[in-house]
DNA sequence: CCAGCTATTTATAATAT
DNA sequence: TATATTATAAATAGCTG
């Protein structure tokens, strides 16, 4: 996290790896303590090492045994009650994240759709578009043309203010995209509850269309040419 | 962490103490995904709601499980064969961190002195100081006057060079006196390990003696008055 | 209560010692 | 190899809506 972000993926070089290892780890079983003690809950935190080494255990061996009996107290199958309370929550969980996804996307969508209508005003030709880009494409235009359209009635009424400071250009600007990267990682940390899902109902968390129109009013809008 | 900074205590504050435990659990949950991750090692983590909501688990409830089996099978008490390997990697560690703590106190020491120096220059009296005080205030100003009687030596080389950047100011200004702070934190992680043990025990980890002179040279150096 | 936003504090990757 | 330092990335406390 520091001097350069690094890709989340093994560390090939072995030294570079157990020095990382050794200070993460200690941040890690940090948190853990400030956690319990801030918030006064009970935790426990368990890493394995690299070569065969004891694991670190905060905060004790009893804690993690009291933690363990809770866990083997639970039956062994998904049907158990404690289960299915925690599917329910993660439930409501995952229809809310879905939710923050969708409106994400559409987010997205416009701020893509903006981004072309830049390359358009630049030249780019627009055979390689689908429909659905294009009846996007119009409705960002659209939006745009009024907003330009008021700005012009606003500079009219007062002809000898030129160049303000509130110009398109900066409400148009374009910002990164970033809606999957936020969301995968709002559901990493439940991600290993789908683990043991069939691939049917992993899925159907999610909807299959990665691209959806960004605005609210129905799947389809009006078509380009009337 | 931001904002300002929070003391390692309770948070009284009922919601904000649950929007802290909200925001550290995610924290935790997704360093431990790091971490097993970029060095390919196995590791859990449980942490209990409030309110007695299901625990957190990290990666999962099979996960936890696995590392609860491994625990069950460790034998209950202490003579344990892993828990005495695990005693003797504590105990080492322990003695990294005693030397380690020594070496602070030492600077610390340092330090003191040196700001006591500047306390008698501006007029303070010695009658309330030990002759351990003493006889390290000595060696401490004993070191200021060589290295400015070099100095001296080197501007008389130099005479028409007067006041470069390279004052005593520099060399001698206090910085912050924090040594047991930073020890304290190296040992946190590890705390439950002395708490079961008698006081005996617990202190003879550490030196009585709190004050150290900071010279390596044995426990007594010259008296102040020869 | 929940989501988003900064100002700060922490954690840490790379580097120096 | 281990420890200390530094520059940068992440985490997060207190707000705001």
């Amino acid at each position: 996290m520091a001097r350069k972000k690094i890709k989340l993926a093994l560390i090939a070089n072995v030294t570079a790896r157990n020095n990382t290892f050794n200070k993460r780890k200690k941040g890690i079983m940090k948190k853990m303590s400030e956690l319990s003690t801030l918030c006064g809950v009970k935790a426990c935190g368990i890493i394995y090492g690299t070569n065969g080494a004891q694991p670190e255990v905060w905060p004790s061996l009893l804690g993690a045994r009291e933690v363990l009996n809770f866990f083997k107290s639970l039956p062994q199958m998904a049907k158990s009650k404690k289960m299915e309370n925690h599917a329910e929550y993660l439930s409501q969980r995952i229809g809310k994240v879905r939710d923050q996804l969708r409106r994400l996307q559409k987010e997205n969508r416009k701020k893509e759709m903006t981004m072309l209508m830049y390359e358009c005003l630049k030249g780019k030709d627009l055979y390689d578009l689908t429909m659905l880009d294009i009846t996007d494409l119009t409705n960002v235009i659209d939006e745009n043309m009024k907003a330009i359209n008021y700005r012009i009635e606003v500079l009219e009424q007062t002809p000898t203010q030129i160049g303000t400071s509130t110009t398109m250009a900066g409400a148009m600007s374009i910002e990164n995209n970033k809606a999957v990267q936020v969301d995968m990682n709002g559901l990493q940390a439940q991600a290993w509850f789908v683990q043991g899902m069939n691939p049917n109902e992993r899925m159907s968390c999610f909807d299959n269309k990665f691209v959806l129109p960004y605005l609210d009013n129905g799947a389809f809008t009006a078509p380009f040419f009337p």
